[in-house]
DNA sequence: CGTCTAATTGATCGTGGTCAAAACATGTGG
DNA sequence: CCACATGTTTTGACCACGATCAATTAGACG
């Protein structure tokens, strides 16, 4: 019974594919899916009415996606690097969460740690300069590389000057300059620019915290 | 004894005062209590290592505080005018939530709802200009102000100008430019600094949503 | 190789920041 | 009620960081 039930459930969770610049899912779309992503990168972001456009997080293999328990999607996700992930219906959660109610508050956990990521996101796009942005963006993508267990002294970029750009606030000019005023002052060693070397992490620190 | 239980709780939630620029509790604290604001306004925030400060929310009356699951609080909470909340220990969360299993549902949907406001406001701060920040932030003031009912053709605007300028990520003075701004354009009309009658509510959406 | 796009670099501009002073508000004691 | 002190907001003059516009260089792919 257990067994028939718990079958139902993982029926329902298929793997999709997704290539990259294709979309996942769009902003103001219905929310009909969770996502868990097991491969690949994906952006997330919101457009004003002129195009100008915010990108408010990028996503890597364990992270969750599409949590909005409201009607329609908050954002649009979009594929950097081809992406795999996990599909489950969303009205079916609530079954999910009733066979496996730690689910629940794993899900709350997540949330509120997205929140305190998005708060120090504030931070930086509220108050930080140019410098301070990107050296807090490049520790950011070392520490989660780290934490998923990519370590190799090297800082993989998957994604281009203008989602970086988009991200920080900034324009692809100022943070390709930023990047090479970096590189002059040897704090980081561009490998090309998808790949960087990070010298001085103790410095991007400095400059992340604004000392 | 479901009574007894209930009242075992019922022990725990507190109501506790706030003077104006009191501190409910700091970032970086043990994060040993949740709150629920039941009158006054308070500020959320975060500091740089050199002072620099970004003011990640505000709160009203009905708004919850504190939900922070993890050890710490990841920002400062202060009073700006005089506040009441009611307050409960953290640690007892867990069995308030196996009492209450509805809790944790609205809890999950409370957060990602301050999710949601989250990605807005990185939106606004990465991407909007002085103008459209401020004619956010306004719109932002009356729809809350309108949601829990004390309309009234004002808009109470309980904070300072150093308050609104790091919320906005500008300066008191850019804050104070672009008001006089949009009150020369007719589009406000400043009754005194803390109230504003809002003239052309839709002039002000057209502003923010960057049309 | 030649084509196309992405990234870098350069020259100039403008929004919003900085510094300073004036206007305004709030409160206290005579 | 006024004189004075303190703090906040507004206004003004000037400046700088990052944006814009434009040209060049570097990668990616057929």
């Amino acid at each position: 019974m257990q067994g028939t039930e718990h079958d139902h459930l993982r029926q329902m969770l298929t793997h999709v594919q997704f290539d990259p610049h294709s979309t996942i899912f769009h902003e103001a779309e219905d929310a009909d899916y969770v996502f868990n992503v097991t491969s690949g990168s994906v952006k997330l972001y919101k457009l004003l009415g002129d195009g100008r456009r915010q990108i408010t997080g990028f996503l890597f293999p364990g992270d969750f996606l599409g949590l909005a328990l409201n009607a329609t999607y908050s954002y649009t996700a979009e594929a950097i690097e081809p992406v795999t992930a996990c599909r489950f219906p969303r009205e079916k959660l609530e079954k999910l969460f009733d066979e496996y109610p730690r689910l629940e508050k794993r899900m709350l956990g997540m949330a509120v740690d997205e929140l305190a990521a998005a708060q120090d996101q504030m931070l930086l796009l509220g108050r930080k300069t140019a410098k301070e942005k990107v050296a807090s963006f490049l520790l950011m993508l070392a520490r989660r590389q780290e934490h998923r267990g990519e370590e190799s002294g090297m800082i993989h970029i998957p994604m281009s000057r203008s989602d970086i750009a988009d991200y920080l606030g900034l324009t692809i000019e100022t943070v390709s300059r930023t990047l090479t005023q970096l590189r002059k002052e040897a704090t980081i060693s561009l490998k090309d620019n998808r790949h960087i070397e990070a010298v001085g992490i103790d410095m991007l620190e400095d400059l992340a915290e604004g000392l």
